[in-house]
DNA sequence: TAAAAATACTCCATAGGTATTTTAT
DNA sequence: ATAAAATACCTATGGAGTATTTTTA
């Protein structure tokens, strides 16, 4: 059985005539009478009654007539659908992103996404590294955003952003108005933390490790956010990314201080599963990535940029 | 498209493999490959990644997956349909008779063939013939059951049982206990009469006149039941269908008189449209009930039988 | 190196077209 | 006599097979 048959089977339901069957097909009159027989021998029943002039369905007919419909039609839906995923009026972009970057970087790509495709479905899940590979191996989402290292090899990761962590103290601070200072001028300063996995933090702990500069004071805080009130409010200083930072900038909530000893641009990466096909909606939403980026060029020679794979 | 591309492609995503699905499609594994190519450039959508050795679907897959395996499994089930109705094991039988043959006639075939088909419903409509013609003509019914005469042509007629219709008295009557009894000494006897269109006093009435027998003296009632009643009763005598006493005879609450002067015998036909076909469940009706006619062959010259066409 | 998919090439069956016959109104 | 379906015959395309190459684990 073939879809030709059931749809010259349809179109002389509908009709009644085989000759204005094959008009619409597009084909001759014959072709359909021959469609018709070979589905009558195929399923060993008579479907239509030819008599006199007029075509009527036989019980079976009519049966049949229902299943077929059915089934077209569902096969039209599902083309109907998928030219619909290619066109962009459907679908679900599923990312996850590491916390910074699904916080303070994907929000406006995303507003612009929904704007240009305002019926594409967006799940963006802010977690931690280890989750969000986990996620794109699974393929549980299609895009992951980390920071570096990046490892498992099934992963294709292309540069994103370049982040650049920076020093921040309470407007208030003795270091406030200071352009730069050095490692040693923290002194005794109270360290604001994020939990650990977090990638802000391991590139602190690894730079200061490297100056020597030991975290003694320290304290730890489960988000961005918290860390940014608790500085705001002169509880410690912390090192974030200026990408968190904006806002508190020009209210004047936070003050950010340069550390020239310590290395502290990182390079942000878009990651999916290697070989596999990315929907339409994932597709659109990486070239407006990609489109964005075009717009800002790096201003950091490569060798200064913590962008190494493992 | 095509069926074959979509079950090569259901069955590779079930499989995970072109070789494997190829094996379970009786196919070769080039065969499989160019069906889903055809089938993705047909879309122009991937379906698949190759990613390495392991095949996997992709988003618009996954879509195409749920729509496919939905039409072929309503194609397999209205395949599924059409054996059970010709293999008898659903359907519905669906026939209209005239009031005596659908009462006293029809119920016992009905009964063996519910007993040897008992999956296919029946409907049984009782009514008038002129209603009957008009079901049979509408496909309301794929089955009639009529007395004489048959007259449209698109009626195919074909002949059921030989009636007798006969003298019913009350057993208290005066000829109760006569063989047979000359019209003219019925005298003064009060006739009981169905209701106009009923086939039976049709031929009640063109007998008696065609011997010069006038009705003065009548009564009418609307059933056959309430008719046997009456005569019961004695409130007058009836000519009715033998086959509608059979029981009351046994029981003696009837007795039987002939009326060798006039020709009671009338042929009932089956009738259908001509030239359509019969859905399994009727067809398989009529051969039960040639079968059963096969048993009981005529007694009576063809000659005598009212029969006559129109 | 081995297993699986893709590619190349050949062949045949199927389905379509044209021409004609049959059928029914 | 006419209109519609069936039949006959021819042709071409598509899909299947075999053989081979490519790819990846």
């Amino acid at each position: 059985m073939n879809l030709a048959h059931l749809k010259a089977f349809l179109a002389v339901a509908q009709h009644r005539s085989f000759s204005r069957a094959a008009e619409k097909l597009y084909l001759t009159q014959p072709a359909v009478s021959r469609q018709i027989q070979a589905l009558e021998e195929l399923l060993g029943v008579r479907l239509f009654d030819r008599v006199g002039r007029s075509i009527l369905l036989t019980e079976v007919g009519n049966i049949l007539r229902h299943y077929a419909h059915m089934a077209l039609q569902t096969l039209e839906e599902g083309r109907e659908t998928i030219h619909q995923l290619r066109g962009l009026q459907k679908g679900h972009l599923r990312i996850s992103a590491a916390s910074t970057i699904g916080t303070y970087m994907l929000p406006q790509p995303l507003g612009e996404f929904k704007a240009s495709s305002p019926n594409i479905e967006i799940s963006l899940a802010i977690t931690n590294k280890a989750r969000v590979v986990q996620q794109v191996l699974n393929h549980e989402v299609e895009l992951g955003f980390v920071g570096p290292p990046v490892e498992p090899a099934e992963l294709e990761r292309e540069e994103y952003l370049l982040d650049e962590l920076v020093l921040i103290v309470a407007p208030t601070h003795r270091l406030a108005h200071e352009e730069s200072v050095k490692v040693a001028e923290l002194g005794e300063e109270v360290f604001i933390l994020r939990e650990q996995g977090s990638g802000t933090r391991e590139i602190m702990e690894e730079e200061l490790a490297r100056v020597r500069v030991s975290l003694k004071k320290a304290m730890e805080l489960g988000s961005t956010e918290a860390i940014k009130q608790a500085v705001a409010a002169n509880l410690g200083v912390s090192i974030v990314s200026k990408f968190a930072i904006t806002l508190e900038i020009l209210q004047g909530r936070l003050a950010v201080v340069k550390l020239p000893e310590l290395n502290l641009l990182r390079q942000l990466f878009m990651v999916y599963h290697r070989g596999r096909t990315l929907s339409p909606a994932a597709q659109e939403f990486c070239s407006l990535l990609r489109r964005s980026k075009a717009g800002k060029p790096k201003t950091t020679s490569p060798q200064d940029i913590r962008a190494k794979p493992s």
